[in-house]
DNA sequence: CCCATAAAAGACATTGATATCTTTTTAATA
DNA sequence: TATTAAAAAGATATCAATGTCTTTTATGGG
């Protein structure tokens, strides 16, 4: 509705990680891409992204892939976002008008203010780990399943 | 953040139109293109679709222009998001997956839904002329401003 | 009836998000 | 150290949203 597909593919690609990590070993990028029904390569720029943010960690060659950190599943998304699509998302006027201010507010600012702001907390609230539902057996495909 | 350009131009070229309905006169193309500083052409497309729906209405030729009609300032505004974006807007999955329903939810999608439904309500009650404010002298500037 | 004006219509251009392909670098292990 | 697998990097392609330009149609006034 609002976040990119980026960030759509960002989250599912951590949380499928997360779900085979239980098994204790690393993904590789086809795998994912496969398994998410996502472009591979497309994928591969939002991951190394995520390796660069240091909220995922990979290795090269042989036996390589991606896999959690210490600080993976306790990401807040809001996180993600400013990664993928950039915490401005969040400041940007409704009618696309100046930057969103309550001094200076555009006709729709106030209706979408709290609105906002309750997304805003959402996502500074949650963490990556919250997300992951382990108990059910059906939860890849809950993250799987396009259009 | 999640509505187009083109819903931002239409919701502030009728409040323009609005605003000078007061002095009784028309409104052509150019004058509001040039005090809303909206790319000329593109907003005649999306004045002629808001026409064509009704909600505003037109006469070609010399002292032509736009004007009022009896429903435009009871026009919802989600019938102007329906005209603009689609109503499917409301209900996209935030993660680009399959139609968002509760039967079959991604990770985020509780978290999602009451604040979308909270907008939806916002938008399914509010008319266009809820958000003219005829007391402030300067609400031309709330709907001018650009970045 | 003719002219000028302005909206309607639709062809065309630009841009940014999304997607693909190719080359380079790194790392395991034989 | 040679081989090879896989991620990193980056060039290129596609597509939809946004924006521009040109032609057609309708209208009022002379
Ligand atoms: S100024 Fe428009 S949403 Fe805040
Ligand atoms: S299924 Fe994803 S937001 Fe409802």
């Amino acid at each position: 509705m609002f976040l990119s597909k980026s960030f759509g593919y960002a989250l599912r690609g951590v949380l499928y990680i997360a779900l085979v990590d239980k098994e204790g070993r690393k993904v590789q990028l086809d795998e994912i891409a496969e398994k998410l029904s996502v472009p591979r390569h497309f994928l591969a720029k939002i991951m190394k992204m995520m390796v660069k943010e240091g909220i995922l960690s990979s290795t090269k060659g042989p036996y390589g892939g991606f896999y959690l950190n210490e600080v993976t599943l306790k990401t807040k998304l809001i996180q993600l976002v400013k990664i993928t699509d950039g915490v401005e998302q969040f400041n940007i006027c409704v009618l696309s008008l100046r930057k969103c201010n309550s001094k200076n507010p555009c006709p729709l600012h106030f209706q979408m203010l709290k609105l906002r702001d309750g997304m805003l907390a959402e996502f500074s609230a949650k963490k990556l780990g919250d997300l992951l539902d382990e108990k059910n057996p059906d939860f890849i495909k809950t993250i799987s399943t396009i259009a």
